[in-house]
RNA sequence: GGAUGGGUUCCCGAGUGGCCAAAGGGAGCAGACUGUAAAUCUGCCGUCGCAGACUUCGGUGGUUCGAAUCCACCCCCAUCCA
C-alpha cells in the first residue's frame, strides 16, 4: 500500500526527459504528467464536479486567498472541509495566496513578516503570512498545499529577483514549520525570475528540504515562452527525480507539451476555461474563436473526432448562437471541451511516455494543431 | 376633416445655424486572455483612403458665407377631437 503522496516515477522517456508516474493522496491517485482544472472560488467556472470528474479531471485547485476572504476558512472548515463543502471526493490542491500577492500588487506591501494587502472585495486590510497561509490550507484540508511565496513580474530587475527568492525560502522553512496535519503535503516554490543563477539556487534550495512535491511558480507572466523554456532546463534537473514537479500557470497547449518534454508532472492554468467564456476553443489547429461570425453556418462539431460531451451532441453554429444570445450553456460547453481537450492531450502524452514516443507524439501534436497558434 | 407631438447614420436615442460623419446605449465585426478582482477587457462600427476627399439626419424647394438644426409645401407615424 503506497504511503500518502508517495510518488512513484513509473517510467522516463527515452526520447525525452518526459515522466510518467502516479501521485498518491488521501483522495486519491494521480496520474502524472496531469492537467488540473482550476476552481478557485471551490468551483470550477460554469461546471458541477461531477462534469469536471467525467471529462477526467483527477485532481482541482482552490484557492487559499480568495476562500480566506469569501466564504472564509472557519465556515468551510465547519461545513466538514473543502471537499465536503464543494462535494469534490478527488484531490484537492489549494494555492497559498502567493499569486494573489503579486496579481493583485496594487493593494499590498510585502514585508519580512508576510504582506499586507487591501481585499479586493470591501478594501478590508488584511494580512498573509506562511504560518497564515498554512492555518488557512489546514482549515480547508486540501490534500496538497502550496508553500506561501513571492512571485515577480516579467520583466524583472535582479536585485528584486534575489529579494523575492530569498524571502520565498525563507517563508518555506516557516510553513513547514506552521504545518502541524499529516494528511497533507506542502509543495515548496522555486522562484527566481528569468536570471539563470537565481533559477538554479532557487531550486537548490527547495531540493534541500525534504518535500513531497516542488512547484515552478513566476514563469508565464509575461515573457517569451522561449525564455520560460530556458528556465525549465535549468531547474528541472535540479529538483529531486523521485518528487513530482508542477509548474504552476500553465498552460496553453504548447507549453504543457514543452513542460512534459522538460521533466514537469503537473500544470494548471486557468486559461481554458477563461477562453472558454471568451467564446475560444481548442482544436486540431490551433485556437478557433466559436464566437466569430465565421461559425455562423458551421454545423460541424468543434472538433469531428473529440470525444466530449459538447463535441459529440452539438455544433459550432448552436454554440455560437448561445454566445451570442449569451446562453450559460455557451460558457459550459466551451469549458468541458478545453478542459477534456487538455486532460485528453496528458493521457495520450502518459501514453507515449510510456512507448519512449514523447517526441513522435508531440511532433505529430505540431504537425497537426500548429506550433505558434496557441 | 381638425389639433398636437414626431420622422436623425442597422435599432433605440441625443443634438435645435458653424466646434456634426453627428453624444450615449444596443446590435454587429474583430482582437486580447497562462498559480482567475475576467460570462471580462480593448478596438472598429457612412464610403474610399496616408494625409484627406466624398455622400448622409422623411421628400422637394428656399433663406444663409454656412442647415440635421430656420422657412414653405408635400409624404409618413403617434395620440386626441370630430
Amino acid at each position: 500500500m503506497p504511503k500518502p503522496f508517495e510518488f512513484e516515477l513509473l517510467h522516463v522517456c527515452r526520447q525525452t526527459g518526459a515522466r510518467r508516474g502516479r501521485l498518491h493522496t488521501p483522495h486519491g491517485t494521480i496520474e502524472t504528467p496531469v492537467y488540473m482544472p482550476v476552481g478557485t472560488q471551490a468551483s470550477v467556472k460554469t461546471l458541477s464536479p461531477e462534469e469536471v470528474r467525467d471529462l477526467g479531471a483527477q485532481i482541482i485547485l482552490a484557492n487559499t486567498y480568495h476562500l480566506h476572504l469569501r466564504p472564509g476558512e472557519d465556515l468551510i472548515r465547519e461545513a466538514g472541509g473543502l471537499h465536503r463543502f464543494m462535494h469534490w471526493d478527488g484531490p484537492i490542491l489549494t494555492d497559498s495566496g502567493g499569486f494573489q500577492v503579486f496579481s493583485l500588487a496594487g493593494l499590498r506591501k510585502v514585508r519580512e513578516d508576510g504582506v499586507s494587502f487591501r481585499s479586493h472585495l470591501d478594501g478590508s486590510n488584511r494580512f498573509l503570512s506562511p504560518e497564515v497561509a498554512v492555518a488557512i490550507q489546514e482549515a480547508l484540508g486540501s490534500d496538497i498545499m502550496m508553500q506561501f511565496d513571492e512571485c515577480t513580474a516579467w520583466p524583472c530587475d535582479e536585485k528584486t529577483a534575489a529579494g523575492a527568492l530569498g524571502r520565498t525560502v525563507r517563508w518555506l522553512d516557516r510553513c513547514i514549520a506552521a504545518k502541524t496535519r499529516e494528511d497533507q503535503a506542502l509543495f515548496g516554490i522555486v522562484q527566481g525570475a528569468f536570471f539563470e543563477e537565481l533559477r538554479a539556487e532557487s531550486a537548490r534550495q527547495a531540493a534541500a528540504r525534504d518535500l513531497p512535491g516542488y512547484g515552478i511558480g513566476g514563469l508565464s507572466v509575461g515573457e517569451p515562452k522561449d525564455v520560460m523554456y530556458r528556465m525549465l532546463d535549468i531547474v528541472c534537473p535540479i529538483l529531486p527525480e523521485g518528487k513530482p514537479r508542477y509548474l504552476m500557470g500553465v498552460g496553453s497547449p504548447d507549453c504543457l507539451i514543452e513542460g512534459v518534454l522538460r521533466g514537469v508532472d503537473m500544470f494548471d492554468c486557468v486559461l481554458a476555461t477563461r477562453v472558454a467564456r471568451n467564446g475560444t476553443v481548442f482544436t486540431r489547429s490551433g485556437r478557433l474563436v466559436v464566437r466569430n461570425a465565421a461559425c455562423a453556418r458551421d454545423f460541424a462539431p468543434i472538433e469531428e473526432d473529440c470525444d466530449c460531451y459538447a463535441c459529440r451532441n452539438y455544433s459550432r453554429a448552436y454554440i455560437r448562437h448561445l454566445l451570442k444570445a449569451e446562453e450559460i450553456l455557451g460558457l459550459r460547453l466551451c469549458s468541458i471541451h478545453n478542459l477534456r481537450f487538455l486532460v485528453r492531450m496528458m493521457e495520450e502524452m502518459r501514453e507515449a511516455i510510456s512507448q519512449d514516443a514523447t517526441r513522435d507524439w508531440a511532433e505529430d501534436f505540431y504537425a497537426t494543431h500548429g506550433r505558434g497558434a496557441w
